[in-house]
DNA sequence: TTATATACATGCATAAATGTATGTAAACTA
DNA sequence: TAGTTTACATACATTTATGCATGTATATAA
């Protein structure tokens, strides 16, 4: 009916965020219309085109505003040249892992990602960016990995390179199968000696 | 034009879920038509509604006739009681790994369930066919650590049924990874050392 | 205070996909 | 060999989402 002041149109715009959250979540990307995330959000269409270019743009931005899971372990790591680095990837890890299951919007959005959309041609955006997520936290394991060997805190017959790939995969996947039935068992609770677990198995 | 014979027709069938599978993989289910699956398979949709009831039965019949890498490993893991139960897990785990990586099926409608489809009510039938199979799998891999535990493979301070989580996770992340960047090395070369790495933790 | 840009709502045109009904020629059957 | 069923092809009706064009009332700026 009316316009809106700035501070209301930003409003408006994060409700569309939040409604398109919700219903990608239920129903899956494909089969949620702009009609309908438009109508959940008491708004129509026309407030989607004005703030977005269209649905892409949309599922774009809405993913923007969550950090995931990788990307809180890539912050967490920043610099891997310190006296601990096994102590700082176990520390990294599980306050990344625990994110998951306490972020609400981390949790929602990666379900969407991993569960509620196909990664086609058309959300490169987001593609990419959990793409690069991954190298970098490939890259930040093995060098934290290097940096515990050269400090004695490796077995020595272990190839660094293969095992940064080991545990980028365990983290991957205990993020995968926690987020499959996230009623299992509480994964903030659990990633403490899950980590440890697995980092035994490769101290001298 | 004509009508086949009816061994005509199951290449007729056959042909359409390959096309479906490669066209799946390429453009993702939702945006696959049809119609395009009907025309790359030089046929109309008339052929596909013939053979399935709609695109939904159509995607669970291409899912079925894969055989999934957690499948796999279940089939190789048939008799947890053994004696050397930690040696059935590494090659039963690697096998399974190996698998993902030669059986081009496999590897498609992997690809295709992982990132190229949308998990929605509709197709609830392979939802349900990947949770039993993931909770076989940990269910397997629980009883056959508690074996390797009873028979002195495994170190004493370790919780089996957290250690059965972590093994899961460390599977399917290997996956999803190779899957990711299936160029990065081969798995079925690289899944020996990686497995190890793994069970070497668990080990006394 | 007026002009303009903003923040949407409304309406329409288009396209594309689906489901179904019907057509048809050959394979199978009695 | 005639009738029936099969294995599709063709045609049509319906739905539905999208993109854009346009309308409009108000916030904002000058």
């Amino acid at each position: 009916m009316v316009r809106r002041t700035k501070v209301e149109a930003q409003e408006t715009r994060a409700r569309l965020l939040d409604t398109a959250e919700s219903l990608f979540r239920e129903k899956g990307v494909t089969r949620t219309s702009l009609s309908e995330i438009a109508q959940h959000a008491g708004l129509t269409r026309g407030a989607i085109y004005w703030h977005f270019q269209n649905k892409a743009d949309l599922f774009n931005a809405m993913c923007d505003r969550a950090t995931l899971p990788l990307e809180a372990l890539l912050a967490n790591m920043a610099d891997p040249d310190q006296p601990d680095p096994l102590g700082l990837v176990q520390r990294a890890t599980v306050q990344a892992l625990s994110m998951v299951e306490q972020d609400g919007r981390c949790r929602r959005v990666f379900e969407i990602l991993t569960l509620k959309c196909e990664f086609v041609d058309e959300l490169e955006g987001t593609v990419k960016r959990r793409q690069e997520c991954r190298s970098g936290a490939r890259e930040v394991f093995g060098q934290a990995l290097e940096n515990a060997r050269w400090r004695g805190q490796l077995r020595q017959d272990i190839d660094v390179g293969l095992a940064a790939t080991a545990l980028l995969a365990f983290v991957d996947g205990l993020i995968l199968d926690w987020g499959l039935e996230p009623d299992a068992y509480s994964l903030s609770a659990q990633a403490g000696p899950l980590v440890d677990l697995f980092l035994s198995g490769l101290r001298p």
